[in-house]
DNA sequence: TTATATACGACAAAAATTATCGTATATAAT
DNA sequence: ATTATATACGATAATTTTTGTCGTATATAA
């Protein structure tokens, strides 16, 4: 309960990797992948996803790769983890209103201030602090 | 990503109904189940779960049903979770050693840490803040 | 004796997560 | 130009987790 997923896990991962190497050099889904022991595809996919995000810039062809392209201090890790998978919070009903039974829920404003505390914890985190 | 699981929206749900009733009365599975559109039988094992953990008591035979048993001020939203739900953080890892790549792993700490804010947050909360 | 409630292991269905496939495009090196 | 290697990405498959059900046993009030 209240885990992260692969994808996140392997978004750091890669993202920590790159910050350890010089600011210039590129790396590859495959180097790290490789390295790690990450499915190659997946870790791309994410890596991918970043630079849409604009996270991570993108070479293509051969000695391409991938480098940080962001500020990663100014990057939360509440916006990070929105930017891989969405909405956070403990559940859903706190996004979107079709939760069946939302009407007679008796819980709702609780939980919901236990998300924003969650919430808040994440925003006040950085990247860099996880990759640093 | 870092939700809580139903079982254990069922099991808030249930102790504030509880809570809200009088002290003394009885509330079988049956009634939470239809007052808030939750499957009966995955209520009551959760509600049998917590009878186990000294949440709840159970009184057998009709007119049986539970009451809250334990004081809900003195236990924690984590101590709360780990007990329906098993050790709490954003990944396994922090608990037992099977991490595939554990040896080369190099978020390992950084995601420890993160842990145990989460943790910690979740520790200065308690189930009555919930269920008042 | 009957009706109704809890107790609980085993099983099934559904959903979410994780991983793979196939194909396209970009580009450095030969 | 051709080849090799990298990113790009939608579609699909496999796996795992979550969620829900079934069947049966036991307790007890009426
Ligand atoms: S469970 Fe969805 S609103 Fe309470
Ligand atoms: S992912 Fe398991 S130790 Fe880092």
């Amino acid at each position: 309960m209240l885990n992260i997923t692969r994808k996140v896990e392997y978004a750091l991962i890669a993202l920590r990797h790159m910050q350890s190497k010089n600011d210039i050099g590129l790396t590859s889904a495959k180097e790290i992948a490789a390295q790690y022991g990450i499915p190659k595809q997946l870790l791309a996919k994410t890596l991918q996803q970043m630079s849409r995000e604009g996270i991570v810039k993108a070479v293509h062809g051969p000695t391409g790769g991938y480098k940080i392209a962001a500020n990663l201090k100014k990057i939360s890790l509440k916006d990070f983890f929105e930017k891989l998978e969405g909405p956070l919070g403990m559940m859903d009903c706190y996004f979107d209103s079709e939760c069946v039974q939302i009407s007679n829920c008796n819980i709702r404003v609780p939980i919901q201030r236990i998300n924003n505390n969650m919430r808040d914890m994440f925003s006040q985190m950085t990247l860099q602090e996880i990759t640093q």
